[in-house]
RNA sequence: UGAGCGUGAAAGACAAUCGCUGACGAUGAUAUCGUUUGAGGAAAGUCCGGGCUCCACAGGGCAGUGUGCUGGAUAACGUCCAGCGAGGGUGACCUUAGGGAAAGUGUCAUAGAAAAGGAAACCGCCUGCUUGACCUGUCAGGCAGGUAAGGGUGGAAAGGUGCGGUAAGAGCGCACCAGCAGUCAGGUGACUGGCUGGCUUGAUAAACCCCACAUGGAGCAAGACCGAAUAGGGAAGGAUAUGAAGUGGCCCGCUGACCUUCCGGGUGUGUCGCUAGAGCUGUCAGGCAACUGGCAGUCCAGAUAAAUGAUUGUCACCGCUUCGGCGGAACAGAACUCGGCUUAUUGAUCACUCAUAGC
């Protein structure tokens, strides 16, 4: 099932920090995505969007995209990972497909899938 | 048809698949299933005003701050409605921080002779005396006066225009206009209109100020509850019932015993507040209107790194088109909650005005 509820999502405040802080980075154009493994948040996930790139709207639209993204490619993740994807200003305006192809090879470079 | 002026509806619809927040129910044991619910006109800026919470259900005075034509609406307002005055526009209509300048103080640069209380003589105009010239009543100069008509400076020169008057002039006199004071009429009132009077008073109060009215402070990170919850403890310093501290300016009044700094240690980013309200919809009545009242119906987000989404298709809308299609669709995301204001922005409809043409 590809389902994504609350608990899965990161809350907490120092959580963003500690995967940001020692999580391995991976970026291109789109995004940013930063890998923590053996940290105590397996299997958990967040997204963020500064305020660079614009006003309220336009973040939430890259949120929402970028879960998009994990929920519905996350049975080929493996297990044990913690991922924290950030959004760039490029990413403001762009289709879902767009973003998905990203995702896919920050994906790759950083070895998350399975198989 | 063109230009304009007000008004300001709506903010694409439906379906499929996958997914999220809350509520309810079930299984059940913290997960799953089912039903249902889920952004705006500005949710924004945080600029005003209320509710609510705590401080004394907040009291007296001063200071400070705010408001400032009139009448009304309202829980309240700096908002709204209806008017009045002033200004702008051919007009529809728009703008308006619009109390007081004889309570007092200040400012009015430069220019100009003179810039504030009845001022000021640079040029000019007029009179008298006098000197010189000659064509013997004219010109030129000097002195003493009069004069605010004319010139020039300025944003503004001490009412304006005209007639009379005068040596020349002057509200010196008169008429009209503006202004002031009084009075009469109309209007709840701002004010408007008439009459009479004496003739005249600069601008600035978004300069201080005066007057009238209003105003205690902080804000949901308010505040309350929980198993230790601004805990409890140690050290230093200070104060002390002759008053610590609080009441976020001061005095009074009230409450009535601690306060500041450091050390060390632990525990929550828990639960409530948190959504039924000056609510929404319809209708009737009153009112020019803002709005008020009655009746009926209805329940309509409650998150906390923050749900309300993603993709696809069909039909509408707009633009381009080789008629196959392709592209576009604004500003913008609830955070205790209402009433406004301001700013951003797609945009009908309806009413009206002006110009031109036709009938």
């Amino acid at each position: 099932m590809l389902m994504l509820p609350k608990s899965r999502i990161l809350r907490r405040r120092i959580d963003f920090q500690r995967v940001h802080r020692f999580g391995k980075s991976y970026s291109n154009r789109y995004l940013v995505l930063y890998v923590l493994t053996a940290s105590g948040l397996e299997d958990k996930v967040g997204f963020a969007a500064g305020k660079k790139l614009g006003n309220a709207v336009t973040r939430n639209r890259v949120k929402r995209l970028m879960r998009e993204c994990y929920r519905l490619n996350q049975d080929n993740i493996k297990k044990g990972y913690c991922i924290l994807l950030v959004g760039r200003k490029s990413a403001v305006g762009k289709k879902y497909d767009v973003i998905e192809r990203a995702f896919l090879d920050l994906g790759r470079k950083a070895k998350i899938f399975g198989r």
